[in-house]
DNA sequence: TCTGGGGTCCTAGGACCC
DNA sequence: TCTGGGGTCCTAGGACCC
């Protein structure tokens, strides 16, 4: 059996957890920038308000409903999730961290019914009193079951928090009941075409017989389908090394508009890069920088710049991503164009472990000086502090760009900010 | 005025080989 | 008029997830 816990509208549980006057009030976070909304309590779901509306078109009636606006707070959302992973490793031999708020959970060991539920009850209630996270947990013989039953489990509060999928009998009787668009693996393109071929619910599409669900929905589809029958077919933890590290942001405002901006702000996305591929111990052989013009303006000039560089020997190191990003950059960069760039990126492929690397008798850069100045830099950081000393390129703004203007504290991570508790 | 930021996998089609 | 029969590799685009 899995078991899979999810943290209900998590973004916003993690503001109320340190804001008790949030409680009972609709709450909504922003993207970056403050441009959309991208998580609502429950109150701010009812209002209607939905999954990635622009922030502006819905702002009047934010301000009648009085909704709690914040913007995003990864700082705090990512610590909050690893006290809730941390948790939840306790229970189970085997535990895969899927996203930021949820996690499968390896349950076989326990088949009894009754078992699962006090267990379940146990997790829920332990990770409440824990973190002030509230969580629902599903449990069933596949994953995509699992997030049936954690469906059903938020739906109705009668479950207190657990529901549990284990008969046939109640298989059916659930997916009966589940929209096929809220089944997981089935999107926004496939709903409305499967609906018009009459598929309405999980049990409609699992009736169908499997030629006919490869013929419509292709190899993702049988998938689906036979995890819905409750046969196991996704891979167990699966992708623990990334194969491609993104690092992107878009500009607030008009955006960017001169080449120094974009060096700086791509210097810092590269930078980006370089650490999150240290963190898995791999190296990539092909980067990519891209920058675009806003296409929700059409009164302004369009551009699209996209640059590949393939390495001749893969590489973490800052200095050299910096370097490569930044020369077919300015390679690709038109010169009197005058555009206003809204967002860019560098995305790090062709990923190998670090312990892999081959090196090439052709290779130009002096690897012995460049692992000895990433080592120097690195210790600097690690004794005064992960800004402590940079790129000159990178600029001194880190993260100006962004526009944030209800953000809240850091309250588990930065002691200035910590809870202040007062007593009279 | 204002529109997020990450990821994955699959498939079709083109380029190339003999 | 008529135009083989295998392969592989790569890439772009489409689908999905949170």
């Amino acid at each position: 059996m899995y078991g899979l816990v999810d943290c209900n509208n998590f973004f916003a549980s993690c503001e109320r957890v340190f804001n008790p006057t949030l409680r009972n009030r609709p709450v909504v976070i922003l993207s970056n920038n403050d441009g959309c909304i991208i998580a609502r309590s429950n109150e701010a779901k009812a209002l209607g308000i939905k999954m990635g509306t622009p922030f502006y078109q819905v702002k009047d009636l934010l301000e009648r409903h009085d909704v709690a606006v914040y913007s995003s707070n990864y700082v705090l959302y990512g610590d909050m999730s690893r006290r809730v992973m941390t948790l939840l490793s306790g229970f189970t031999p085997n535990l895969s961290v899927y996203s930021i708020d949820e996690a499968f959970l390896d349950l076989g060991g326990l088949q009894d019914t009754r078992d699962l539920v006090a267990y379940g009850q146990t997790i829920v209630q332990t990770i409440s009193r824990g973190t002030g996270i509230p969580v629902t947990l599903g449990v069933a013989p596949t994953k995509t079951l699992a997030k049936v039953a954690s469906y059903f489990g938020k739906k109705y509060t009668a479950y207190h928090g657990v529901c549990i999928i284990d008969t046939d009998e109640k298989r059916q009787r659930a997916l009966e009941l589940t929209p096929i668009g809220e089944v997981w693996g089935i999107g926004r393109r496939l709903r409305p075409r499967l609906e018009q071929l009459g598929i309405h619910t999980a049990w409609d599409f699992v009736m169908q017989g499997e030629a006919w669900v490869r013929r419509k929905c292709a190899l993702a589809g049988v998938r689906t389908w036979r995890e819905l029958q409750g046969v196991s077919c996704i891979p167990e933890d699966d992708l623990p090394q990334k194969k491609s590290i993104c690092t992107s942001r878009s500009f607030a405002g008009d955006g960017l508009e001169h080449l120094e901006q974009m060096e700086e702000a791509l210097a810092n996305f590269a930078t980006a890069c370089s650490e999150k591929l240290k963190r898995q111990h791999s190296c990539c052989a092909a980067i990519t920088v891209f920058a675009y013009t806003s296409r929700f303006r059409e009164d302004v000039p369009q551009d699209a710049i996209y640059e590949n560089v393939m390495l001749q020997v893969p590489t973490n190191d800052q200095q050299e991503i910096i370097n490569k990003v930044l020369s077919a950059f300015r390679c690709a960069w038109k010169k009197d164009g005058g555009y206003r760039y809204k967002k860019a990126g560098v995305v790090a492929w062709n990923i190998i472990p670090d312990s892999a690397v081959q090196t090439s008798l052709f290779d130009t850069v002096d690897r012995v000086r460049q692992s000895a100045l990433a080592r120097a830099v690195e210790q600097i950081k690690m004794k005064n502090g992960p800004d402590a000393v940079k790129m000159a390129v990178q600029g001194t703004s880190r993260l100006a760009f962004l526009k944030r203007e209800h953000l809240s504290p850091a309250y588990t991570t930065n002691l200035n900010e910590v809870i202040v508790v007062k007593c009279h």
